[in-house]
Formats: C-alpha cells, sequence, structure tokens
DNA sequence: TCTGGGGTCCTAGGACCC
DNA sequence: TCTGGGGTCCTAGGACCC
C-alpha cells in the first residue's frame, strides 16, 4: 500500500460554496453568466467574482458598490432557491461521509479521516465531491484539505475560487505563518487593530510571542485561542448534529417614524415568525432578547428569562411586550431604526415532558433548601410515567441545567 | 462603506447560595 | 455580626462570522 501524507492522523475537508447567492443567479439565469452581480438591495449579501474584481464586497452598502462597479446587474434574493441548492449540496457531502458539521448554508466540515482504505486519498475524494457539485447542482465549491479544521478554512479561502488546496502536516507552518493575522478565525477589525498596536501582522509573528502576553492585549478566551490556531493546535472534532442554540428574526425599517402601536405590531409578527420557526423544529426556548437599534446606530438590547422552557407565541408575546413597554423611553428618546428578537436557551421540545414532572423551575438549589427531597418525590413521578430511562435522562438535564440531583442506582439496560 | 438578516461565543457585574 | 472563597444564573453588551 502507498504511504501517504496523512498515514498519521486526522483529515479534514472544508468545503465552501463560491459567491453562493450570486453564483446560484448566475446559474438559473444565463443572461447573468460572466458578467458583474451583485445580490441583494440596500447592502450587498453576495456579489459574483466579476463583481469582486471591482472591489464589491459583500456587507457593502448598496451605493456605495455601485459606485465601485456601475455596469454591477444587481437581483434580488431568492433565499428559496439557496436553501433548495444548499440542501442538494449538502445531501453531496452526506453521501461522502457521514461526519459533516455544517457551519452555514454554504460551507461545511467533512471527517474523511477513515474513508482513505475504502475511497481513496483526500485529494481524490475531494476532487470527486467538486466535480459532483458542479455537475449534479451546478455550482462552483472551493475545498481545503488538512489535518485541523481550521487549516482546512484557511486552505479553501486560499484556494478560491473554485479551487482545491491541501496543507500537508509537514508543510502546515510554512503554509499558515506568513498569512496575515486577519485570516485567524475570530479576528476582526478590532482584534486585528489591537494586535497590530502589539506590533503583530503575521500568524507567525503571533506564534512567537507568549500566551499571556496575548490574553492581556485581547481577553483571556482570545488569546488563548489564537496562540493556538497560530501554533497549529486546534484539536475541534467535527461535529456532527450541532443544533441550533438560538433563533430570531428582525426588521430593519429605516428613519421612517414608527408610532409605538406600529411597533407592538412589528413584535407580534416577529413573535409570531419565530414561534412558528421554533414549533416546526420541535424546539422550546427560556430567554428571550428584545433587540434595538437607533437613529445613531448605537444598539441596545432587553432581556428576560422565563422559568420553564416554551414554544408558545401567547407567553413569548407578553414577554416581548412588556420587555418593549420598558424600553419606551429610550426609543423614544432615540428613534428606532431596526427591531428585533431572538429566542435563545433552546432545547429538544420533548424535554419539556421531563422538566414538567420534575418541577425543575421550583427545584433550583438557591430557592429551595428541600430540594433534595422533592426531587425524589419528582423522580418516582418520572418513573411512573416515563419510565426508568427517562429517570437517567431526568438527572443529565438537571445535571445540565445545574439542580442537584440525587445519586441513583444504574438503570439498567433500556427497556423495551 | 451610511449598515440586512441569520447566527455563535465571550465578558463583566450583580444576586444569590453554600 | 462580620467576613472569605467558590460557584451558578441572569442581564446587558460586544466582537465576530456568513
Amino acid at each position: 500500500m502507498v504511504e501517504h501524507l496523512f498515514d498519521h492522523g486526522g483529515v479534514i475537508i472544508h468545503a465552501d460554496l463560491d459567491s453562493f447567492f450570486a453564483s446560484v443567479e448566475q446559474r438559473d439565469d444565463p443572461r447573468l453568466q460572466g458578467r458583474p452581480v451583485i445580490v441583494g438591495g440596500g447592502v450587498v449579501l453576495a456579489a459574483s467574482y466579476e463583481a469582486k474584481a471591482f472591489g464589491v464586497r459583500s456587507a457593502m452598502g448598496g451605493r456605495a458598490a455601485m459606485a465601485a462597479c456601475p455596469d454591477a446587474i444587481v437581483v434580488p434574493p431568492r433565499f428559496e432557491a439557496y436553501v433548495e441548492a444548499s440542501r442538494r449540496v449538502f445531501d453531496i457531502f452526506r453521501d461522502t461521509t457521514p461526519l459533516v458539521e455544517g457551519i452555514s448554508i454554504d460551507e461545511a466540515f467533512l471527517d474523511v479521516g477513515g474513508l482513505r482504505r475504502l475511497v481513496g486519498p483526500p485529494e481524490q475524494i475531494a476532487t470527486t465531491l467538486r466535480a459532483r457539485v458542479r455537475e449534479e447542482v451546478g455550482l462552483p465549491i472551493s475545498v481545503g484539505i488538512a489535518r485541523t479544521k481550521y487549516l482546512a478554512k484557511v486552505a479553501s479561502a486560499v484556494s478560491k475560487p473554485d479551487g482545491l488546496l491541501l496543507v500537508p502536516p509537514h508543510g502546515e507552518e510554512h503554509f499558515l505563518h506568513p498569512l496575515p493575522v486577519e485570516r485567524l478565525w475570530g479576528v476582526g477589525d478590532l482584534t486585528a487593530a489591537k494586535l497590530h498596536a502589539e506590533g503583530i501582522y503575521t500568524i507567525g509573528q503571533l506564534a512567537d510571542r507568549q500566551e499571556a502576553e496575548l490574553t492581556l492585549a485581547v481577553g483571556k478566551a482570545s488569546g488563548r485561542h489564537l496562540h493556538a490556531l497560530a501554533n497549529l493546535r486546534d484539536p475541534r472534532p467535527v461535529e456532527v448534529g450541532r443544533r441550533r442554540r438560538s433563533i430570531g428574526s428582525q426588521s430593519a425599517f429605516g428613519r421612517q417614524n414608527r408610532s409605538f402601536e406600529q411597533l407592538e405590531a412589528l413584535l407580534a409578527a416577529l413573535v409570531d415568525r419565530v414561534t412558528r420557526r421554533l414549533r416546526a423544529g420541535e424546539r422550546i426556548g427560556r430567554t428571550f432578547t428584545l433587540r434595538m437599534r437607533f437613529d445613531d446606530y448605537t444598539r441596545a438590547t432587553r432581556s428576560a428569562t422565563i422559568p420553564r422552557s416554551t414554544g408558545a407565541t401567547a407567553t413569548w408575546l407578553t414577554t416581548g411586550r412588556r420587555l418593549l413597554r420598558e424600553a419606551r423611553p429610550l426609543i423614544e428618546e432615540r428613534g428606532l431604526t431596526l427591531l428585533g428578537i431572538t429566542i435563545s436557551g433552546l432545547v429538544d421540545a420533548r424535554t419539556e415532558q421531563l422538566e414538567l414532572p420534575l418541577g425543575l423551575e421550583r427545584l433550583d438549589r438557591r430557592t429551595a433548601p428541600q430540594g433534595g427531597r422533592e426531587l425524589d418525590g419528582a423522580l418516582d413521578a418520572v418513573r411512573d410515567r416515563f419510565g426508568k430511562q427517562a429517570v437517567t435522562r431526568a438527572v443529565l438535564i438537571g445535571r445540565h441545567t445545574g439542580h442537584e440531583m440525587p445519586t441513583l442506582p444504574d438503570p439498567g439496560p433500556p427497556r423495551g
């Protein structure tokens, strides 16, 4: 058997569709092919490479984009088409390996370390993947191959557009260290400026610093994270089946003056939209956050946590209305230009069935000195209603939510 | 560059508990 | 009555990503 570069470790692929929204538009309308295309209106959601050549970037204001590229064709987004294209691409990902971690609508990590014997070396897997996406969905996709997630991600970005790049384990430092710190995952404008102030411009320069020095400059978690990435440490595995932790919706309406009644109506619409999606995904949440943006682009949030998770529209509407009323003086003072909501602390809706008989909301150890005795009773109730397995699950939920739980004997094998 | 909509994770202070 | 150390949860804000 031929010795291979990755014989002694894992192999991760990062696959990233190129200018995703714009590519879908060019695919579906031949008149757009080969021409500068901008998807969006007020701001650029995506720009084709022909437009990017003129300096158009996503998140750019529409006016600035047209100034940079007057010949650009602007098309409104068609989100259904993007969702459908994404679904088909992810089907190809999962057909390649079950170990797929989606990170957005247009990119994913694939762990292909175990496939070499069965399918072939990673370059071959990646080449096949790219060809399939091109032939079956009609879209260009770039792929990076490396030992870690982060290196694979940088590799795909460097390979764009429509590229393939492999970073061999012995070439990691050579590949990474000359790159600017802005390439690091988690370094935006602000962190970049802080690093520049320390005389750090390249990832190699960052790797040479002490971790303590970095945490002082950019904060504890961030410093630790950047130090690890720059020194080629990134043990994060590809995680299959990660679930959303929050869900939200927002609406920007510019400087047109909205009456408070209109804002309440908008809030109701947002709550309705989000709770619908919550129910569709069989999820419930505990924390409601009201987001606001004002005339001067300052922002504020107001949040509230309720005792028990829910997906009920009425509950969230009541919570949202209260927060909006409380924020009224602020809104009238600064002028609102955006209203948004987020429901977080999401759990599987079925969890509620366990939380209910457990009465977890009353068993917080700060407020329930006899929590132990109450819990024994509650766990008996869970056992009666849901069986032994449910008790184990209830205990796990308790640990997860920080509630004190009595130690239970091993529940034994699942019944049924 | 006059700014959309969807997310993730981190920080810091206060309340409260043991 | 005062005080320390360790910990969780909640709220608000902020940086960052696509």
